[in-house]
DNA sequence: CAAGTTCTTTAGAACAATTCTAATCTATTG
DNA sequence: CAATAGATTAGAATTGTTCTAAAGAACTTG
């Protein structure tokens, strides 16, 4: 009777295994903090901290191996909207975001919600990969 | 008869008083490198290089600073594409942006072929500033 | 299940982009 | 043209991220 259901274990490290990846107990630990509720937005420094909180011993450049680990697997998906941090978001899924300037959040945006048109073809060469939509918002 | 003529120099002082900044030596040279052919996308670095290379002696912080304030200025508009770079882009306008992120260059979309609908709301007390767009790229 | 191989983790150093600081200098104003 | 407010600068400091080399843990084989 641990704190931590073992079901939920199993399920990580099988997740950990399908994407190729030891289940080492970092990873463990990670993966359970990422995934255990619903989606969630963490950059490094956040996820590490909630690592430190919940007692889990893991060092910051663990963390960003992990993420970017997660992240080439498609575990997670980066998402670029500020120029200082760098957030992974949980939520793979085709959707856009929401970005609160004042406070450095993101908010999730259905997918289904959202449609980009008039995309030109992009030049000679080149093939799109994926289009970001960010809504800016401020406190008003 | 100097290389620049008087007018460019003319104008980019004009645009500065409008801006509300001193058109000091530094600001004018900028200016210039910024504003003379079409519209670009230039990073902090990249413009002292090529401030640089055009026999300016301008420092680093002051490119910085010069960046920040036209942008506050409404001169230039800050695009936030790749995690390790910052872009400043001299059209202001409505438009939206390809990232070719082999290259790390962006290129323009014009703001009247794309559009973007099916926004929801933005969640109490928030409100809309920017919808920015962008259509990553690859080498196909 | 021991030995060996490979993959992981780690602390700390290294790095790169950006910002800060305090001294110096320059544009503007009276 | 002196006074003042604002701008520039080099270099140090900060921040977020990546690298490194050594120690440790997980898988595989015999």
């Amino acid at each position: 009777m641990g704190k931590k259901p073992l079901d939920s274990n199993a399920a990580a490290t099988e997740r950990l295994r399908a994407a190729g990846l030891r289940p080492t107990r970092q990873r463990l630990e990670l993966v359970a903090l990422l995934f255990a509720g619903g989606h969630c937005h963490m950059t490094a420094e956040s996820l590490h901290g909630a690592a430190r909180a919940a007692g889990a011993q893991v060092s910051l450049a663990t963390v960003y191996n992990t993420l970017h680990q997660f992240t080439a697997a498609g575990l997670l998906r980066q998402v670029v909207v500020d120029a200082a941090r760098c957030y992974f978001d949980t939520n793979t899924g085709d959707h856009q975001h929401f970005f609160v300037e004042d406070e450095g959040t993101l908010i999730d945006i259905p997918g289904d919600s959202i449609a980009v048109a008039g995309v030109p073809p992009p030049p000679k060469g080149l093939s799109v990969d994926r289009i970001d939509v960010v809504v800016r918002v401020k406190r008003s």
